[in-house]
DNA sequence: CAGAAAGTTCAATTCGCCTTGAATTCCGGG
DNA sequence: CCCGGAATTCAAGGCGAATTGAACTTTCTG
């Protein structure tokens, strides 16, 4: 604590434009409301604000995350479409390039985010109403009732997905 | 409090029937899918489980949570009307009721989390377009270009929301 | 008006997810 | 076959959100 003359601050990324750090914020906070982690909004942040092919080892100086978290966040990111990768002739690195386009990337987090939770919660319902439609189970009058109407409503929740993705497409 | 005394019901957190268990752990998982708080779903779980009118104290028994969580988790399933309270006359507990009516609970959702959620982002989108037109803040060529289509399509977010919530509605 | 029952608030604690960093795996070149 | 750079994995720790529980406020009733 007495050296604080040196770089106290070496973590906090490289001499990055203002503009740039904006950017970054920008996709954290957004990333927030969908419950991503912070680090995949920053790498999100930063592909989509420089616009250029960067490494797992750019980000992590440029960021100061460990390589871990780039790792991890890059597979996550790689997953939903949101990032493309490529590679240089006779160059080993993994290059990263943010998928500028929305409509793209909002379509491949509805399919792999939503789609998949819907197909847990489906097969979730089915048991719920074994169980529920078993005598043994003790379920009240009219439980029964109630879980089907929620299967019903359900179905049309999986209904307006396409129709929201073709929206978005426009 | 001796009319139901006879319950040989333990005190610990012992939903009596398999059925109302399976129910309340289905919208935990729900919950968790919305970031919502564990005990919000059980809460709202046992309420649809059971269709009955449920006192805070119901609750905290039946669920084995704390007073203050039962208090809280009831305080935001009040706030995104997925519950109804009511009382019996010459009682002062309040009574609660789960709201079985999906669509309207869906857009109370989007209402208080959505709309929130968007505008916020808006403001945010604003200040990032101002930042990034400033030429001192050392933004990349073509960035301005990728914020204003980030708008513009934010723009039809917004427009897809009242479609939703029509479509969910039938 | 005293007393108690119902509900709310909030500081301290608990708990679970995210991050870290070292070990491990992968893979191409010499 | 071995080396070394690149990326992934995963146990341990950190950190923020949720839960607890007790103090507090409110409101009914005798």
């Amino acid at each position: 604590m007495s050296r604080t003359s040196t770089a106290p601050r070496p973590v906090v990324a490289g001499p990055s434009a203002p503009a740039e750090r904006e950017v970054v914020e920008f996709f954290v906070h957004l990333g927030k409301y969908l419950s991503l982690p912070r680090s995949v909004g920053e790498i999100y942040g930063l592909l989509f604000a420089t616009g250029e092919k960067l490494t797992l080892d750019d980000l992590v100086s440029r960021l100061g995350i460990s390589k871990g978290s780039a790792s991890q966040g890059l597979r996550m990111l790689r997953g939903a479409g949101a990032v493309r990768v490529t590679h240089l002739a006779g160059d080993r690195k993994d290059y990263y390039e943010a998928e500028a386009d929305m409509p793209a990337l909002v379509r491949g987090f509805l399919r792999d985010q939503l789609v998949l939770k819907l197909e847990h919660a489906d097969r979730r319902l089915d048991r719920l109403r074994a169980v529920v439609d078993d005598p043994e189970s003790g379920a009240p009058a009219g439980l029964s009732g109630r879980v089907e109407r929620l299967q019903s409503w359900q179905n049309k929740a999986r209904r307006l997905l396409p129709l929201a993705s073709t929206f978005l497409k426009l």
